[in-house]
DNA sequence: GCTTGATTACACAGGTCGGTGTAATTAGAA
DNA sequence: TTCTAATTACACCGACCTGTGTAATCAAGC
């Protein structure tokens, strides 16, 4: 009873069902390519993962990474969100939001992944608005909100042009926002 | 030989085509499905379009409405497209940008389905363009680029979250970016 | 009435999909 | 060694998919 590689072995179907998923998208990707593509058997999954849904949950799930925390300043943490955006635009393997391509591609009867989208999307607002009270800002929840459609703007905009410039673009939006709300911002 | 009503197989085929491609998904629907639904056999569905390929290219094309002329001001014309957004998003038949949500679905490979999203997104931006070189703004292009950040963001919020006040939000930003431009925005 | 072209029903090919059943095999723990 | 649990190979199921072949039917123009 390997304690130990049973938890890898669920980890290493996560980790390829993870890059698949993401990569060529949900529904394109079969169980035998994720089996195969690991070397196990179909059997060997279906022991970890009771369905291909469970398995997308769990993805998906994965993929909800909490923000990490930062000792830089505020306004530099927000801006700094379009920076590290650009550099996974340039990224040869980036395709979109993970949770926008599921409900895209799961359509809207799929309450589970929907839920979870919406979850993740929240989580973002809030560490935006977090931020902003820091600021002091009239209408942090206006403007986290604003915030958050210049990010994913920028993610749908680059998943079809392909075009890493449009995080900047954001990035300048981004900051006339924060000015007119009053706050100082290094130019 | 029915003309007329040759030409309407062919438009009914693609309104029934456009209507569950959109709603339910590309991958989702097949051809008989389609088929089904007008009352028609596959065979006649075939002999209309050669593949499904087909039938997603003419899907696409026919998505993609040229800018309608208007005789409404320019900054009426751009921060109307948020309210157009905002009832667009409140019907209940609304699931996303079918351009972002294809090429979420068919993934990176499908050069023809990118190909004819990046032209729609361009086309867009073209066309705030053109009401910003009216408005005398610093940089159309720049400018023109980030509403279409704003008009994607609330897209892809309203996709995941079903809160059509993010046009809204969206409009409240664009308003800020063109008051820093220093358009002259009734409030 | 005859011709012509569109449409029909229907079977079917060839493939992929998610998921299961089963018996053999492996490897670690006792 | 012996017991146990994971993994393996592999066949198989039913469902769905795109696409085709065929022969019959229908309707309109001449």
């Amino acid at each position: 009873m390997p304690s130990a590689e049973k938890t890898d072995m669920k980890e290493r179907i996560l980790q390829t069902a993870d890059r698949l998923f993401y990569l060529e998208g949900i529904r394109a990707i079969g169980v035998d390519t994720i089996a195969a593509a690991i070397g196990i058997s179909k059997r060997t999954l279906y022991n970890h993962f009771p369905s291909k849904d469970a398995l997308i949950a769990a993805y998906l799930e994965r993929r909800f990474v909490k923000a990490r925390q930062s000792d830089k300043s505020p306004v530099e943490q927000i801006l700094g969100t379009f920076d590290s955006l650009e550099r996974r635009f340039a990224a040869k393997d980036f395709r979109g939001c993970p949770f926008v391509n599921a409900v895209a591609e799961l359509g809207p009867k799929d309450r589970a992944v929907k839920k979870i989208a919406v979850a993740f999307k929240e989580s973002r607002r809030l560490w935006f608005r977090d931020l902003l009270l820091q600021l002091d800002v009239d209408d942090p929840e206006g403007l986290a909100t604003q915030l958050t459609l210049l990010v994913d703007g920028s993610i749908a905009q680059d998943l079809v042009r392909d075009d890493p410039s449009m995080a900047r673009a954001a990035k300048e939006a981004a900051r006339v926002l924060l000015v007119n709300a009053g706050v100082a911002v290094a130019r």
